[in-house]
DNA sequence: GCGTCCAGGTCTACC
DNA sequence: GGTAGACCTGGACGC
C-alpha cells in the first residue's frame, strides 16, 4: 500500500515547466520519467531514519507524492517538495517584465521560471561545482558516483545525496579514483569539512540579508566556485540579477540573437539589462524556450 | 588506435 | 584588475 501525500497547486505554477526547467532533474538522486511526467527524489529524513524515495506527479489538480515507505515526518517531505519545486516563490515581477514582450510572453503562458533545486544549498553547491569545466555527461557521472558511493540507502536500495559528514569522511584520493572528480577532489574535501564542522553554512544563503554582490563574494570563497558557479547558485537561492554565463548559454545567445557569431559578454549583459533583477531568469527562459514549448 | 580539442570554468602567479 | 597557463575527465572528431 503506497503512502501518499498531497499538495495543492498554487496559481502560476506548471509542474512540467518546473521539473524540466534545467538539467537538475537528470542529476541523482533525481530521476525523471518524461513519458508519464513524474519526478522521483530520495528524501533524507530526520532522527537518523533511513531516507525515503518519493515520486511526485500531478493527480486531479493536485501534486501527489507517492512514497516508498511510511515517512517519519510528513511535514519534512512536504516542506522539501515545496522547496525543490519553488511552490512558494513569487514570480509576478518576472511575469510583469515579460508579459508584453513579443519573444518572451510564452513564459507567462507556460508559467515558466521556477528553477528546480535540491532540498539543501549544500547539495546544489556540490552539483554546481560538478558542472564546471566538463561535459554534461561527466557532470551526471560525478553526481551519480557521489550518490552511489557515499549516499545513505533507502529500505529499497535507492540512495540519497550524501551528507556533508559523509563527504568529509573520505579523502581527495577517493574523489579522484571513485568519483572521477579530477582536480575538484580537494575542493570537495575542503567544502565538506567546512560544512560538517559548522564553519560554513550554505543554507544561510537562502535567507541572507547581504546585497547580491556581497553574497556572491561569500559564495566565491568556496574553492571551485567562480563567477558562473556563484551566479548559478544565486539563481537557486532566488536572486536573478546575475546571468550565470557559461559556454552553453553563450552559444545559445550567439545562435538566437547574434547570427551565430561570437560576441563579448558585455553585449549579452546589455541585451538583458532592461529586465533588471529578473535578468538572470529571463536569459535562462529565453535560451531554453524549446525545452518547455 | 592515437592525438587533439573542448565541454554548462576556476585557480594561481605574474604583471 | 587583467591575463596566461595549468588543471581532471571523457566523448567527439580527424587522421
Amino acid at each position: 500500500m503506497p503512502h501518499s501525500l498531497f499538495i495543492d497547486i498554487p496559481d502560476n505554477f506548471s509542474f512540467r515547466s518546473t521539473i524540466y526547467s534545467h538539467g537538475w532533474c537528470e542529476l541523482a538522486p533525481f530521476e525523471i520519467d518524461e513519458t508519464n511526467w513524474r519526478l522521483t527524489y530520495v528524501f533524507r529524513q530526520r532522527n537518523g531514519s533511513r531516507p525515503v524515495a518519493g515520486t511526485i506527479f500531478e493527480d486531479a489538480g493536485r501534486l501527489r507524492i507517492e512514497l516508498g515507505s511510511k515517512p517519519v515526518s510528513r511535514k519534512k517531505i512536504i516542506d522539501d517538495v515545496r522547496h525543490i519545486l519553488r511552490l512558494d516563490d513569487d514570480l509576478n515581477g518576472l511575469y510583469e517584465s515579460v508579459a508584453d514582450h513579443e519573444r518572451l510572453s510564452w513564459v507567462v503562458e507556460k508559467s515558466a521560471g521556477r528553477l528546480l533545486r535540491s532540498p539543501t544549498v549544500f547539495e546544489d553547491l556540490v552539483k554546481t561545482i560538478c558542472t564546471t569545466n566538463c561535459s554534461w555527461s561527466l557532470t551526471k557521472k560525478m553526481v551519480a558516483n557521489l550518490v552511489e558511493k557515499l549516499g545513505e540507502p533507502t529500505a529499497r536500495g535507492k540512495r540519497a545525496f550524501p551528507t556533508p559528514e559523509a563527504m568529509a569522511g573520505v579523502s581527495a584520493d577517493f574523489y579522484r579514483d571513485e568519483i572521477r572528480a579530477g582536480y575538484r577532489s580537494p575542493y570537495f574535501v575542503e567544502l565538506a569539512e567546512a560544512v560538517a564542522s559548522g564553519k560554513l553554512d550554505p543554507q544561510s544563503w537562502l535567507t541572507s540579508d547581504l546585497p547580491t554582490p556581497e553574497l556572491k563574494k561569500e559564495m566565491k570563497k568556496v574553492k571551485g566556485v567562480g563567477d558562473y558557479a556563484a551566479e548559478n547558485l544565486l539563481k537557486l537561492v532566488g536572486r536573478y540579477d546575475g546571468l550565470a554565463l557559461d559556454s552553453w548559454l553563450r552559444s545559445q545567445f550567439y545562435k538566437n540573437h547574434n547570427n551565430a557569431k561570437v560576441c563579448a559578454d558585455k553585449k549579452i549583459e546589455r541585451h538583458y539589462k532592461k529586465f533588471g533583477k529578473w535578468r538572470g531568469l529571463v536569459i535562462w527562459c529565453d535560451m531554453t524556450e524549446k525545452w518547455i514549448n
